[in-house]
DNA sequence: CAAAGAAATGAATCATGGTTCACATTATGG
DNA sequence: CCATAATGTGAACCATGATTCATTTCTTTG
């Protein structure tokens, strides 16, 4: 027996992965998952081509891996932000806004994760998590029905809705910007209102749907 | 004088080009943008791929054409669906409906022209045509607004909003029937009612926005 | 320290598919 | 029919960037 890794080389392995990973988020908050290269991710974490491929089989495992920490990073927050003490109307608010928030402070990555045109395997992980985004509102819509403060109505397909509209309102207009000139944020505090407006009044249905 | 394009040529020239873009869209509704190769409109259109180049500078400018024009034929069609002498709030429940049929009838196409990942040039028209998206359903709703038939509301972001969460309910679905199994459509006519009952009750909005 | 197993290296390789271009073919007008 | 100009051809070219792998360096243990 002359070889076995000691918990100081896993350690080390781990922290090389860790440091892997953050730098690519980095690279793709600055510039997108087409930003990405392999070069890149590996000079900017100080180690070599070839290491990388150490740690991830491929670019696109890099990149789901990549998508996967950021954006569960994303549904955790907005659920803490809804987990406070309030009536279910106010706290799906507090998650719509938790959520739009965030794409202000990261546009770039929140175009990243939701919108940006990357390849089919990143594709079809986003489209998991598109479920759980969509479910994730859908069970603060499903609360309030039970506890009788919103109409009945079909949780998942409304969340759902919902998401792609959040996405639609704000995603796309960040995106614009970065195609103009000037590097001002086009989603202002008033227009965040109106989207969460938005929210509220589809949500809060009265009509029975005939 | 030697030589000048007589009216002949320049009819099979508009001919040539006409079928080029034909066959690319048939591509694109087969396979997406993603399996549009320069070499198959050539072969399926019966040229070679050099002749391609006479017509369209590259394959990004081809793309942008095959976009714009399947774009605006679906525009024009939920147009017309919502011209029909109706209230406003009918007039708007055409549109959603035709939208939405329209994309059970050609999925993929749909996927395509909506949401699938393309390279940036016709990501940035892709923006431009979202935005008339918005519009269309926009001016519907500000006519609503006008004939007092709806709420005051902000417009352009309602449709805006609409347009995400249709292409979120809709599209999404059967993009990820592509990758089951089956090739049965996940969307159902019940589907549809409560994706449309979700746009009336969003624009029905009945408490004023504080 | 020596042996042996892991891990790191980074230049060379490879795959893909758009794009070019020298040449062939066809259209026009005298 | 000839000269001229435009269009068609498709095999070769090229750019990009991921991936590989022979070699080197580092870790572990006896």
């Amino acid at each position: 027996m002359a070889y076995r890794a000691t918990a100081f080389t896993e350690n080390r392995k781990a922290q090389t992965r860790s440091r892997l990973l953050k730098e690519a988020t980095r690279l793709v908050s600055r510039a997108g998952f087409r930003g990405l290269s392999i070069a890149q991710v590996a000079s900017a974490s100080g180690v070599a081509t070839g290491t990388v491929y150490r740690y991830f089989p491929s670019k696109s495992e890099l990149c789901i891996a990549v998508f996967e920490q950021a954006t569960q990073r994303e549904i955790d927050a907005v659920k803490a932000a809804s987990r406070l003490p309030r009536p279910p109307l106010q706290q799906l608010e507090q998650a719509f806004d938790c959520f739009i928030q965030r794409a202000l402070k990261n546009p770039h990555l929140a175009y990243a994760l939701i919108a940006e045109p990357v390849d089919p395997g990143l594709e079809q992980t986003r489209l998991v998590y598109r479920g759980r985004w969509a479910e994730t509102f859908a069970q603060l819509i499903q609360q309030g029905i039970d506890q009788g403060a919103l109409a009945q109505q079909p949780a998942h397909l409304v969340g759902t809705a919902l998401v792609g509209a959040m996405a639609e309102t704000v995603i796309i207009p960040l995106q614009q910007a970065r195609h103009e000139a000037g590097n001002h944020t086009p989603v202002t505090q008033a227009h965040c209102r109106q989207i969460i407006d938005f929210c509220r009044h589809a949500v809060l249905q009265t009509e029975p749907s005939s």
